[in-house]
RNA sequence: GGGGAGGUUCCCGAGCGGUCAAAGGGGGCAGACUGUAAAUCUGUUGGCGAAGCCUUCGAAGGUUCGAAUCCUUCUCUCCCCA
């Protein structure tokens, strides 16, 4: 039984109230603890993993663990670390949603409902009677003081409406509740829900009388200044519909050396030693470490299976080994009849997901960045047709990373 | 409720009757250098064709030979007063 220890030489740790009685709390007994996530996207992305490995490497350690689906307070929007308003969503997407977290944290940790538990805040919250909720619990909370509050403070610049002014009550709602019901008495959450943690610490101290505890993890930057999880098509999604296996691998092998360490501290489960061993690898050595990287985060959020394929691609995209595995390459299909008939390649790459448009396409190729089968493609006049194909496909390539395949049919 | 300031291309932000597909920066993409890294430098960055045409400056109308730029209405945001 430990935990504390973990989450601190790994680097989860920022914030943490009482540092001291939470280590002893956490040494002493089986302590439960949650997350919470609020469903207003599709898909849980990077910024989500942090807390979701803090939550497994404590349910490791013996805990318990609760991820809380904001089902209710997504109606709301959590003004924290935002400068502006969220759009309200409608309540169907926000269940649907819900239901979509609730597969990918489960790869994370075990929700079998005793050391893993799922919750929907809705659950309380969308019920809620209002005026006994200002009496019981918006008296415990002043204005005054939450109006200190950093995130409230920016937000007093652009703007900030009532409802969002709530959130900070609804969320310290949450953890009264999972306090009362499950003897909840952690909670985690990134830098910016330090506030709110905190609020809830106070609320749950005023009403019940018992210290509880807050642990924040630091915001994952990259030592490039780019942002964390970042892709040229918006965030790193680890829905396998919006972010395929091989593009998700693709990104973490492209991490900045400088991040290697700080990435496989946080985002695996290897064992500090090895670590330190892969991560002190020097030039091209390094990418070693990266491939490690990216096929332990692959294998945790889309299977080994997975992680498998995408380790292959890549690896006979950009390496050695000739054209064994590339099925884990972006791909889509063409007619063997319209490529008899030979096609421009302005039309076959702007037909894929490389270009976007025909201008994009003839850009490529004019910059010199289009590739077939590996060679550079120097006319946009370029007919393309079936004696370029091999073993029914044909690789095509943007620029020094970007591969898709087109496979006849 | 009264008064004021604004909504510009992916983002920030110039432009205030024609020379504006719209400065500058960021981001993206491509090239050089490399290690599928970083940093740096260069090019490029609405669409189709490549003469030119089409769609963009919150929305809808209007004034003009001609509008992102002027007028009207609507809409959203912010600020000040109550």
């Amino acid at each position: 039984m430990d935990g504390f220890e973990v989450l601190k030489e790994r680097g989860f740790i920022s914030q943490c109230s009482n540092e001291t009685a939470l280590k002893k709390q956490l040494n002493s007994e089986k302590t439960t603890f949650y997350v919470g996530f609020d469903p207003t996207g599709r898909s849980l992305h990077v910024g989500h993993l942090v807390p979701m490995f803090a939550m497994a490497h404590l349910q490791r350690a013996g805990h318990r663990a609760i991820a809380l689906v904001g089902g209710g307070t997504a109606r709301i929007g959590d003004p924290s670390g935002k400068t502006e308003t969220r759009r309200i969503l409608p309540i169907e997407t926000i269940k649907e949603n819900a239901a979509r977290f609730r597969k990918q944290i489960s790869r994370f940790i075990t929700l079998d409902n005793s050391s893993g538990i799922m919750e929907d805040n809705a659950g309380w919250l969308a019920d809620l009677n209002y005026i006994d909720f200002l009496r019981d619990i918006g008296r415990h909370f002043s204005v005054n003081r939450m109006l200190s509050f950093e995130t409230y403070k920016m937000r007093l610049e652009k703007g900030l409406s009532f409802i969002e002014f709530n959130y900070q009550i609804l969320q310290s709602y949450d953890y009264l509740t999972l306090f009362r019901k499950y003897g909840c008495m952690l909670q985690m959450g990134g830098d910016d829900q330090w506030g709110n943690i905190v609020a809830g610490i106070e609320l749950i101290r005023r009403v019940e009388g018992k210290e509880v505890f807050a642990l924040t993890s630091p915001l994952v930057t990259r030592s490039d200044g780019k942002k964390m999880g970042k892709t040229e098509k918006g965030a790193l999604f680890l829905d396998p519909e919006m972010v395929s296996p091989y593009e998700f691998y693709q990104y973490w092998i492209n991490i900045p050396d400088a991040d290697v360490e700080k990435l496989l501290k946080l985002f695996t489960f290897i064992p500090l030693k090895k670590i330190k061993e892969l991560s002190s690898l020097k030039d091209r050595e390094i990418n070693r470490a990266k491939e490690v990287l990216a096929f332990e985060l692959t294998s945790t959020v889309h299977g080994r299976e997975e992680a498998e394929r995408a380790k292959s691609a890549s690896r006979a995209a950009f390496g050695k080994e000739e054209n064994t595995g590339l099925t884990g390459i972006p791909s889509g299909e063409i007619k063997e009849e319209s490529l008899k008939a030979g096609i421009n390649v302005i039309d076959l790459f702007s037909g894929t997901s490389l270009c976007a448009s025909k201008s994009e396409a003839r850009r490529l190729v004019t910059q010199g960045g289009a590739y077939i089968n590996g060679v550079k493609v120097d006319s946009i006049d370029t007919m393309v047709d079936l004696s370029y194909a091999s073993k029914g496909e044909i690789l095509l390539r943007a620029g020094k990373k970007r591969y898709f395949r087109v496979i006849m049919k």
